[in-house]
DNA sequence: CATAGGGATTCCAGCAACTGGAAGGTCAAG
DNA sequence: CTTGACCTTCCAGTTGCTGGAATCCCTATG
């Protein structure tokens, strides 16, 4: 297969996986034309992959869950760690988007959003300790 | 004030803060020996843009965000509208995390974590239609 | 006055993970 | 033989800094 059958059955863009060749992640054989040569471990391959970034590990943990995945003397407590380690990142990410959220939007609340300038969200901004309730 | 105070009454790093500079969102005087000289309106702003930051605004959010500030002119309704937008995405982003989050602590609690190597992890990652209750 | 320290300066490089675009080679169909 | 869809490489840009090297400046102390 070539790369555009790939990208579309892996779900993965061209330049993409391109560029995980480039770094190792997956390294496709070439066809007599210089052609990328894909085979089917290859798109197995890059579907993990894929499905590994669209739960936001990152390319390091996919490159260490792709190794556990071809070894066989690999222990289930290693994956799980890695993936518990990834959660526990998820949830700051989220705990700090909430927190920016409540704060956000109780400004946007107090905000009249017409044709005058006085705005809370700039006066907050400007100075949070003034901001006149 | 030169730049480390600015820096800590700002709680901006030093490094920022040119960078800051060089991207044009600030415009620190200079003194004669070179060094930057910053005045009350330079920390002022220095402090918006770190809380703007901190409520994750982009930096060119940022800039809109001054922009307004400093126009008399302004009309709330269009710093509303920047904040609507970023609080769109904050809710995008949330809304993604919580997805993975979902996924991943599903496949976490199926997963012995022990010696053995079978992994549902690994399993999902590898064929998701394939999973085995 | 020499020197030591704690600032400050510039510039270059790198992070993560792609993405876009240019310039060109290849292949199958009509 | 040409057209159009692929493919190739390489370079640059994205976001928002951050680290480090080499060098300069200022103040205080011996």
């Amino acid at each position: 297969m070539n790369i555009g059958d790939v990208a579309q059955r892996a779900g993965v863009p061209a330049k993409t996986i391109r560029y995980y060749e480039e770094i190792g992640l997956v390294t496709p054989q070439r066809a007599a034309n210089g052609y990328r040569h894909f085979r089917a471990v290859d798109l197995h391959k890059l579907a993990f992959i894929g499905r590994a970034r669209a739960l936001g590990f990152t390319i390091e943990d996919c490159r260490t869950l792709l190794a556990l995945y071809s070894d066989d003397s690999r222990q289930s407590a290693q994956v799980k760690a890695v993936a518990e380690e990834h959660l526990r990142q998820i949830d700051e990410k989220i705990a700090k988007l909430i927190t920016m959220k409540e704060t956000l939007s109780a400004l946007v609340q107090q905000c009249a959003g017409d044709h005058r300038p006085d705005c809370p969200i700039l006066a907050d901004l400007a100075d949070p300790h003034a901001t006149q309730a």
